[in-house]
DNA sequence: TCATAAACTGAATACCTATTCACCTTATAA
DNA sequence: TTATAAGGTGAATAGGTATTCAGTTTATGA
């Protein structure tokens, strides 16, 4: 049930181990999870099929590895980027904006964490509760300080999740017109949030 | 490439026809696309494997018939709702209270379209760029009317719909905490746009 | 009533893919 | 140098599933 994944010791070992890895994330991204076979995975990395097994117990536990390794990555980003920004408006900002970023740069990223709702729905629970966790702890200070209104701040988190799942989702599918100038975007983006839609 | 789905003539075929449609819902719902078989289908419907092909060229065909049948519905009734109020606040207020009760009502439909990224991410981007122009059509309207401030409408919209979209999730996979009274989330959500997050 | 078509059956087919395993190669440390 | 473990191989296995098809049942209209 539960094979741990088996870390590689030496240099090439480890080499092997990314380069599986690699491959994986780049298929699950293309194809994914369901269309990407292990054998696919494998010669995309260069390696026999058994080797796959070496370093994974199966193709469910490979990406769970990846996305616990993916989650990890993008809170860590966010955070830090967040984190050196004083005002709750600037925080704001400066999440959303790195989100997009983000997801521009590793679109695979967002694409498979996505991808949970449909290989194992706790994943994804798991995943977006404990990101509005963090998301909550923040703007539960900032209703504190009175820097921002008091709204229901786990019902705000999801909102603000929305909004930069979806705007990502735009500017990584190209859905729509004008998706290059992320800083025209987030400006778009922040004066709804400041202001609010109507005049 | 293209076989069309065979509608049904008789009374009794259509009642076929139906309960395989029925029964694939529930299990694209529970299960999802791929752990989904046809087999499993026709036995849920109540019919034999082949009787799948006398209606549905593919797997793949009914999942497009579904998805599509599905989107219909959405905007179709959506739509009527929304055309019935005045202001754009209550049009907004009414399309995504509307949203988070059709999502709340058939977890299915909104849970099925959203497959579509992992099954043929073309109709994804179909769905929500055609959604996505109705939804600007309507802002520019307002726009017009000064209704509502001058921001970009396409960003606005997929702004929006991301918010529908995160809430709706929240509520129908029960994400965090008072996911019952629809009423109050929808008044939260409305505070944000109307006012902004900010003091 | 009966010929014909429509509806239906379900075992068999054909294909696909995660995983295994017996064996080979390379690195290491004594 | 050499025994041992770590790393690696790839054909074979085992299980699964979309689709087919030869045949049966049911409905219909003349």
């Amino acid at each position: 049930m539960h094979t741990p994944i088996s870390e590689p010791t030496t240099r090439n070992a480890k080499a092997t181990f990314n380069h599986i890895l690699d491959a994986a994330i780049e298929l699950f991204y293309k194809d994914g999870y369901h269309r990407t076979t292990v054998n696919n995975i494998t010669k995309h990395a260069g390696v026999a099929a058994g080797t796959f097994y070496l370093y994974f117990p199966s193709k469910l536990a490979l990406y769970k590895h990846v996305l616990i390794t993916f989650s990890h990555n993008i809170r860590r980003e966010i955070a830090a980027k967040v984190a050196v920004k004083e005002t709750r408006y600037e925080k704001e900002r400066e999440g959303i904006k790195a989100f997009i970023l983000l997801a521009k740069k590793h679109p695979q990223m967002y694409n498979i964490i996505y991808e949970s709702l449909y290989i194992d729905r706790a994943l994804f629970k798991d995943y977006y509760e404990s990101f509005a966790l963090r998301y909550i702890r923040g703007l539960n200070e900032s209703v504190k300080n009175k820097e921002i209104r008091d709204i229901d701040t786990e019902i705000v988190s999801y909102v603000l999740m929305g909004i930069s799942n979806f705007i990502g989702l735009k500017v990584v599918l190209d859905l729509g017109n004008n998706n290059d100038d992320i800083d025209y975007i987030v400006d778009q983006v922040m004066e709804l949030i400041k202001a609010g839609l109507f005049r």
